[in-house]
DNA sequence: GCGGTAGGGTGAATCGTTTCATAAATACAT
DNA sequence: ATGTATTTATGAAACGATTCACCCTACCGC
């Protein structure tokens, strides 16, 4: 059995009482008492427990974090840099993977909910359409847990919201393609059922509007943020009548089925044709060729993201929602090519 | 305030132990009632607080799981991975996240140990010399909570195990080389104080041995699981007077920092020098050029994991610890080349 | 009609903390 | 000495669930 302050008190012949002010430091206790408990505690080892503890004074100090799909990179960067701030300010983690999943993300919600987290950062895999997300949600305003959301917006709901420049992002990818000669750009877009994907064709649109080159609603495609997704819908793309001499792709997991059917057909970048991706990793630059990039400056979105979360634990704020936009920026490498 | 269970009875009109079993559906509750409280549940959407539960049956349906590394693609497969495992049984993940810091992993250790997680999966760090950690592990087996560790072992413990087969993968990593002419083969592994770094120096010998190849300790470096670590390291190997052919790399992180390091300085890979890395990633094919890796059953390894956890967790097994090593396997891709 | 049994329901104890009202002891001023 | 603060320590209530001993009511067979 665990040692428990019953144990500590009984053991340093204080009462329970006692023990807690000094394994709280508050209080009034004497020199004396505080050091003799002190002792106990540490000859026993003992370690107070986080669910009496949280049960009481009703915090955990944990936090919940929801994301779509760990194999993507981006998301790695997201949990590595939330778990930091977490960590710095001295909460844990919980965190939930949802493959896109709608179901396992509501079942992510309510377990975490059940679990009493102190605060929440979702990036939810959309699908928000239904409504379900906000009925969950909903949960966590009754229970007083501050939610931020990032990347995806929350229709029908007043909560802080980062978002990255999505419309700007791709309005920059698609106009440096264009500047570059290329007139049709096949797109590779995340879900419709989230914000960004809209968000990302309205910026493609945007640029192509702006030099008068007709939309051509084949060339673009919205796809799951997979390997496969992205392997299937190049394929689909490289056999229209007229393909693309450029793509511009949503995600880097997408953009990796994309470089599989290329390969596949032996069609090189940039030479036959021209790619540029949404999302940085690490291995952009060493990809064959070093791959031209969106980069979203994800440092900030995480670092807001609980600045936000945590003005609201600590009280600091409790107005209505903020929101918040992250830039992107465009890095040039290797992989477009001028066209005549 | 959250709707409790008290709120439930009071309102259905029953007692509190009534209503506890019709949540938890069990004993003896007359259909009418169950009906009634039921109905009462669904109306105030009434979640029952898992700190309070957690306290009393002393389960708290939650897994810890520590990594030295998120960034390292090998991790995020093994997070990714072991969260569907606890998933599926219908656990919550709780992740860990140390940065190769041994005090972030024993501040991990103890909170989850104060959250009472019902079992821990480490990949540890290392640094076990010090017997820190298996101080901490200790409080596991007083709290009778479970551990597995992967990747790496722990001296003077008696926990399951899940290894990769270091040597083994070394060797067969070492061998190709020899076997495609290198004699000079530069060796970049984890760190020593890990028992995979030590390990795969010692397959990397076996193979010169057989061979009969001098071991030049120069070629040997063990370092961080960091870009930086494999940009310097393989800076120093470059500037020997006798520079390698050829190189092993110990993860992939560090490979990116080779990489970098062989950009900058002109050199090409397979031509100058070849290049063979342990790990594999979807990144891998498509780096230029595609990479010659030794894979290990990532999958096998955190199926199995959670299967000695979970057996313990049920109580189905409570012997001694077990120890399990997944194999490796060489994928020939285009990152060597044979010379004279 | 009586004892036994099974089903259905209740209330209190309990888990391990924190907190708060209160009591005891000490200090200080008058 | 007396009375008033102040400090120090205690005990019990509370957090929100589960569990268990027990009670009540039918029902059954004899």
């Amino acid at each position: 059995m665990p040692t428990t302050i019953k144990d500590i008190a009984s053991y340093a012949g204080v009462s329970i009482g006692t023990a807690s002010k000094v394994l709280n430091n508050r209080g009034n206790v004497s020199e004396d008492l505080r050091f003799r408990v002190q002792a106990v505690i540490e000859k026993l080892n003992y370690r107070p427990s986080a669910l009496a503890r949280g049960m009481k004074i009703k915090r955990t100090h944990t936090i919940g974090l929801i994301i779509p799909k760990i194999i993507n990179t981006f998301y790695v960067k997201v949990i590595e840099l939330v778990e930091k701030e977490v960590h710095n300010r001295n909460y844990t983690l919980i965190l939930g993977n949802t493959e896109e999943d709608l179901e396992r993300e509501i079942s992510c919600l309510q377990t975490f909910s059940d679990m009493r987290v102190d605060g929440l950062i979702l990036a939810s895999a959309g699908r928000t359409q239904e409504g379900r997300i906000q009925q969950e949600i909903s949960s966590y305003r009754e229970l007083n847990i501050p939610v931020v959301l990032i990347v995806r917006r929350l229709p029908n709901t007043d909560l802080d919201t980062i978002e990255l420049e999505n419309r700007e992002g791709a309005y920059q990818a698609t106009r440096y393609l264009i500047q570059n000669g290329h007139r049709r750009i096949g797109m590779i877009s995340s879900s419709i059922n989230t914000s960004a994907g809209p968000e990302r064709v309205e910026g493609y649109m945007k640029a192509l509007e702006e030099f008068r080159i007709p939309y051509d609603r084949e060339l673009v495609h919205m796809g799951g943020l997979t390997l496969d997704s992205g392997y299937i819908i190049t394929n689909t793309l490289l056999g229209l009548p007229n393909p693309p001499s450029a793509m511009f792709v949503g995600t880097n997991f997408q953009l990796l089925g994309t470089l599989r059917s290329l390969k596949e057909k032996h069609i090189t970048v940039p030479e036959d044709i021209s790619l540029i991706c949404f999302d940085d990793t690490e291995w952009s630059s060493f990809a064959d060729p070093p791959l031209t990039v969106i980069e979203p400056y994800s440092e900030d979105l995480c670092k807001i993201a609980a600045e936000l979360l945590f003005d609201r634990i600590d009280g600091a704020y409790s107005g209505e929602g903020r929101h918040r936009v992250i830039p992107t920026k465009l890095v040039v490498r290797e992989s477009v090519k001028p066209i005549a």
